[in-house]
DNA sequence: GTCTATACCGAGATAGAC
DNA sequence: GTCTATCTCGGTATAGAC
């Protein structure tokens, strides 16, 4: 493939039309910062697996940091597109059930996007603090609202909001982030949809054991 | 302090007594492994840390890895030793409880060790398939087999030993592993040895529902 | 066993031709 | 905007005096 032109084809990589690099850069540094940090990616590997030349990276992210909060957007900017509204009409129970199995599902199609804020998680840094004040605390707020006016309707189980944020995002998302320990352990059935949707119901039977309908599997 | 003898006290750093280097280089790089993973942190800094000369790794421990795999080691020993067993005399519903409380109290005091774990969990590796045949996969069996045993006794929620690992190993750790993050969030009380206990019963509450006179918060 | 000096490599960033 | 060449820095590991 890569084109048969006159020019000698072992070049270390195909020039490329200069027309998707920045989101190609953006796909590889999800990849690469969710396998090994911040401070272990390195942006040769980001740009050599997005096919460009090292340097573009500075010159369309202007620097390593950069590159890492432009990713962390683009990857928030992808979440939000698959999870429904929680305030929309309708029965709040069931917009909760549905927001959650498409964040479930989301993680396990983008599993980069946990991997990069349990990364950052562990130790203070000002990614970390433009991390959560900029994506997490607003989504958690909504989540908590939604979750304290459940409770006072007399649905889900007797957990805090902040436990329950808790509960989705680690037991919730880890499932796919850590697919690899989990694969090596003998747990982890497989990556199918239906994997999601079976992972979802668990975290749910614990969430909402006895409400809309829904109860622990027989 | 450091000494005053006639030498030049601005030496980088002060000899070593040459007695607990090795224990002293541990405890450094388990805290620097689990806060920048294995390719981001640094011998230089782990040494500086221990107050030990950066080559002084490469005598005691031949490599980076090798440190790595020491340190892994050595916290998995702190482990046991602060774990009750789970087949000692008695009901073993009360030793599965005794046993999770003293992990999450673990898990508090130490979480360097869920760290280090989640930080290779993601991405395969030789380091990981080592983590998980050497320590994990012998640990998950015991944990396995005894809430196979107390399921068969009609006891505990309606979850695989694969998921109760999952949801003890995430949920229960990761309140105190990703400690700074919850933080920033407005999680996390705070962590006083009473925050462990009161985790533990969280998961507890989740895991054994109703037995054993156990019961959710009112 | 400890410490200094250093070899060697790969990192991020920049200059400048194209 | 792209690409090569290169600067500078920090990384791991090793040699050899003490």
């Amino acid at each position: 493939m890569t084109r048969a032109t006159t020019a000698p084809a072992d070049r270390t990589r195909a020039r490329r039309p200069s027309e998707s690099i920045v989101a190609d850069l953006l796909e590889a540094a999800a990849v690469e910062f969710a396998a090994h940090g911040f401070a272990g990616a390195s942006t040769r590997r980001i740009a050599q697996r997005a096919g460009a030349h090292q340097p573009q990276i500075n010159y369309h992210f202007t620097s390593k940091e950069q590159l890492w909060r432009a990713t962390v957007d683009h990857l928030f900017t992808l979440m939000d597109a698959a999870l429904p509204a929680l305030d929309r009409p309708g029965p709040l129970g069931h917009a909760f059930v549905d927001l959650l199995h498409a964040f479930i599902r989301f993680s396990a199609e983008h599993p980069e996007l946990d991997r990069i804020i349990n990364l950052e998680a562990t130790v203070p840094s000002a990614r970390l603090e433009w991390l959560v004040a900029t994506h997490l605390t607003p989504r958690f707020e909504v989540v908590a609202a939604g979750w304290r006016q459940l409770r006072s309707e007399g649905v889900g189980a007797d957990l805090t909001a902040g436990e329950v944020w808790e509960l989705i995002t680690s037991f919730g998302a880890m499932h796919f982030a850590n697919a690899p320990m989990l694969s090596l352990l003998g747990i982890h059935e497989g990556d199918g949809r239906s994997e999601a949707e079976a992972h979802a119901e668990r975290v749910l039977a614990v969430l909402l054991p006895t409400a809309t309908g829904r109860a622990p599997a027989p």
